[in-house]
DNA sequence: ATCGATCACACTGCCGACAATCGACAATGA
DNA sequence: TCATTGTCGATTGTCGGCAGTGTGATCGAT
């Protein structure tokens, strides 16, 4: 989480309506206001202590990032995502998270490639426990630093936008689970690849790591559609 | 255009809200908005006979899909797009279009391979004649056809936004020019690599497209800010 | 004449209220 | 008993209004 949520109260920096976006966008993630939950918004306002109009404005732009759905003359509905969906979303977030290893590979430093070193190492002891506790924020982190060192606004917006509605998708069952020995190696071969500055290699591993998350996923939901306990090795990011 | 601008008064199958959101996107596609304008609430209001409460609600939708900018306490201002996001949208745009290339090439027709290759001889007459009217259309759906043929979506909406978004970058002045002949080299080049149902051949040549198209851009700035006449070769899709 | 402070206007931020619409339940008829 | 229709409650769609803020103009002082 970026900064959290303000106090919604003393911050009159801000906008309400921004405000009150960022404080339903908590409540999805929080998973209080689960996918196909409606949003009520008498009891939203109110507990709130708004009025309905910024909250609605905090909705239109809930829908416009794809968060919230929007039926007219019955509400606003927390977006359900898909198999489909899902799978889509993987495949765009590759091709951007290729982008975003083959810029990283391009202005690499020292400083980055520690960072992201430290990381792996990390994860790389989280996973001989399986300690997925552990590993989780590290693997988010070495994520996020990799995206954010493109400076590039627009990748790491949408980057970040599509990962938040991932979330939406089945929250933990499925994002949690093993395979954390086999999500690191990927890890180690983006860190190789970003070391040696060839940004094709980085971009490649990148890219063939999300697909391989992708896969991953769709392996899970194959094993749980055939009644089968998902597999330990099932799905990681 | 999708389907264009409904009546906004006959419509009432759709939100009131939404019917503004797509007018607003319109003026501004239109130009009657321009960058940097300020969108007075009160005025656009009364122009659409509506309050101000829709109104708002499809600015901040605007806002989400990165077209306006609102300062709090000042009003919503059409988005600016300075030289450094234009070329970070490039980037994106290269790494979606690319993707576009690759899951086309796996899932070609006949029948698509049949209309792009139709488009491709039109925008070789037009390049031909230099006719700039003529070619543009075609360019226009030529790339819209292999992004809707994906069947994916989100990539589908993500790309849309972003080529709606770079239109807010000098308008018109440097996405015309010359350099028909080169760009449809290109499109040449992509057509044959989906034929070949390679995937990555075709994800390259989509992206090598879009990533000459920036070099095109950034030349022709440069040319621009030098105080030469662009060349007449500049930039073109 | 230029610069700074004061003031008024225009506009946005937010709110409460009214009207329109939808879903659920009950009443009626076959 | 089941299907259909009428009614009611709850919730959303829309509106007009008031308060607070920023901007630009006016006026005065140096």
């Amino acid at each position: 989480m970026e900064d959290g949520r303000g106090d919604l109260a003393i911050l009159k920096t801000v906008s309400l309506t921004s405000a009150l976006e960022k404080e339903l966008e908590f409540l999805i993630a929080e998973g209080e206001l689960a996918p196909g939950d409606r949003l009520n918004e008498i009891q939203l306002s109110t507990r709130f202590g708004t009025s309905r109009g910024p909250l609605r404005e905090a909705m239109r732009s809930l829908e416009a990032k794809g968060f919230v759905e929007v039926v007219r003359n019955r509400g606003v509905f927390v977006k359900q995502l898909g198999v489909e969906e899902a799978l889509e979303i993987y495949d765009v977030r590759g091709a951007l998270f290729g982008l975003a290893g083959r810029i990283v590979a391009q202005k690499m430093t020292d400083q980055l490639l520690a960072h992201l070193t430290g990381l792996v190492e990390g994860m790389e002891a989280a996973a001989a426990e399986r300690n997925f506790e552990r590993y989780y924020p590290l693997n988010l982190e070495f994520h996020r630093a990799i995206v954010d060192a493109t400076e590039n606004r627009t990748l790491i917006n949408e980057y970040r936008r599509l990962v938040k509605k991932m979330h939406l998708f089945r929250a933990k069952s499925l994002v949690q689970g093993g395979g954390l020995a086999v999500s690191n190696r990927e890890h180690a071969e983006m860190l190789s690849a970003l070391a040696s500055r060839d940004p094709d290699r980085a971009q490649a591993a990148h890219w063939r790591h999300v697909e391989q998350a992708k896969h991953r996923m769709a392996a899970a939901i194959d094993d749980e559609t055939a009644g089968r306990q998902p597999a330990p090795d099932a799905a990681a990011e």
